[in-house]
DNA sequence: ATTTTGACTTAAG
DNA sequence: GCTTAAGCCAAAA
């Protein structure tokens, strides 16, 4: 595994529950700024689905890309206000539900 | 090794 | 406000 999937996964990981994180802003604190569709793709290959809850990742607008998992997109929404994560009509409420670039940097 | 694609993002129309 | 175009990085073909 390249050291990008391995970091995008440990920040993923370190997304904390009722929190989302955008794929840039992953894609940032991993080092590669404008990778964020390289993210993406990480998470699509999700080798540990549920050691790796790409379902916090969203895209930078708060809306829900991808998932194909389930009912797709409905059951990742439902999934984050299962977990606490506001929701602003079909996105997500970032404002409320980002998480910050400091608790995945691991500064808390 | 080159080309194409992709769960993205930002800017312009 | 929504649609289209260009940019960026990484992986798969």
């Amino acid at each position: 595994m390249s050291a990008f999937k391995a970091h995008v996964y440990d920040l993923t990981r370190a997304i904390p529950k009722g929190k989302v994180a955008t794929y840039g802003q992953l894609a940032r604190m991993v080092g590669s700024k404008g990778a964020a569709r390289a993210v993406g793709m990480c998470m699509r290959t999700n080798p540990d689905a549920p050691r790796t809850p790409c379902h916090r990742v969203v895209a930078a607008d708060g809306s829900l890309t991808g998932y194909s998992a389930g009912e797709g997109i409905k059951t990742k929404k439902a999934m984050l206000q299962a977990e606490g994560v506001h929701f602003k009509g079909d996105k997500v409420d970032l404002k409320r539900s980002l998480v910050p670039d400091a608790s995945l940097s691991g500064k808390a």
